[in-house]
DNA sequence: TCATTTTGGTATATTTTTGGACTATTCGAG
DNA sequence: CTCGAATAGTCCAAAAATATACCAAAATGA
């Protein structure tokens, strides 16, 4: 109807287009919005307008004012790839994880260089100082995870596993985590990545995966016991 | 965009374009940024506000500041959604669906309900319809696929699968499997659809899996039989 | 090996920018 | 006419950016 000529945008036009903006990726989380005296003049309006407009913006989350510095971009990209990790629960992301890690051993037999698996050793004996350690076992876990994808040169497999991996990264996933990472659980975790490599390196595709599913079955138990806590 | 002029680049600014060249990949892992004080340079501003995003930066992961030495990047380039699946060669699609799909059977097991494995039923006599069909059965067989998945009730491989789906639909990927489907292979495929959801229904899971995997090597032979024509 | 240069780290006084708040006025539709 | 919205202008305080100087660690080269 209106709003194709340049006059007359009231606040509520100038937040549409402003959010527009923002779903749409053209502006992107921690980007800065020009000051509102720039936006004025852009929009024809005044001042006090596009203060409304943003006002209601930070409102709605989509974006943040601070006073003296500027308004920023606050919304997370409206992507299904976000939604559909981040609302995973930990039991999915194990079924998922059940399903990738078995048959990535084997293809990382097929595939894997011998820079990899001394790469995954290096973190084997890393994760094997952090005996007392969970954070420093964790990330160590984490990095030892994705070298192995890595090995498996399949760049499919490597962008999921690394999608499920950053959201494993964060939340209280991680927190209830380290709860059930004592010195015992860890001891049990370095064995098993060792066997793993050693069917890796001999070339066992179908050890290394049944040993993988040992281990996933162990930090399933590890999940469930402490969930019931 | 807003602002691309020469001027007035503040610290958010200077953080989003560096940022933006890291995800891009135009700045590679382990590359070195140039000194604070030839980026101040560059970017037309003080090298306080330099310093101030490269700061942000390091906060977020995306570089290394090492002193006496220079900043380093420190993030590999963001595969979006897109890319990595689209970037995805055949091959690589089956090796992720040979991961997948088995252990998706034994979930089947475990979480379908009757409904579901009634749909998938009907996809079979559908699909068994279209013996001189390409086209049509190639539609049901993702249907029935999807299908199974959906009764795992797992959001998270869902979304994996669908995503999968969603590019084997289009491309040459899927010109060269219909050239591989003639009547007898059509024939075999919904044998072993058949059998699969035998084995859900009298809920055998690793009969199951194993049938899904006979059925993924079938698909593959058929891909590098026809991939050498 | 050692002196020089480069590079980031820190501090500070000053200026500019930016959002916050307030007010009087204008405009437009009901 | 009235009422709500938009406007235009002013002043304030917080935050950011600038400009400069000096330090310490790392890299470089003779």
């Amino acid at each position: 109807m209106t709003a194709t000529q340049d006059q007359k945008l009231g606040a509520a036009d100038i937040a549409a287009l402003v959010r527009r903006e923002i779903s749409k990726g053209n502006l992107q989380l921690h980007d800065r919005l020009p000051p509102e005296r720039v936006l004025a003049e852009t929009y024809g309006a005044a001042r006090g307008t596009i203060r409304k407009a943003l006002t209601r913006l930070e409102q709605e989350g989509y974006v943040e004012i601070r006073a003296g510095s500027g308004t920023y971009v606050a919304h997370k990209p409206d992507r299904s790839t976000t939604d559909a990790i981040e609302n995973a629960t930990p039991l999915e992301l194990m079924d998922t994880r059940f399903a990738l890690e078995p048959h990535v051993c084997r293809l990382a037999v097929l595939h894997g260089r011998h820079t990899d698996f001394d790469r995954m050793e290096e973190l084997c004996t890393r994760m094997e100082a952090c005996t007392e350690d969970p954070v420093g076992f964790s990330e160590a876990d984490t990095e030892f995870h994705r070298a192995l994808v890595d090995s498996t040169r399949n760049g499919l497999l490597i962008w999921i596993i690394d999608q499920i991996g950053n959201v494993r990264s964060e939340d209280d996933w991680t927190r209830m985590r380290h709860l059930t990472l004592d010195a015992q659980t860890i001891r049990t975790y370095n064995v098993q990545h060792r066997q793993i490599m050693n069917a890796i390196r001999t070339r066992e595709p179908e050890r290394a995966a049944n040993i993988m599913k040992e281990h996933l079955e162990t930090a399933r138990l590890s999940l469930t016991r402490a969930s019931e806590t």
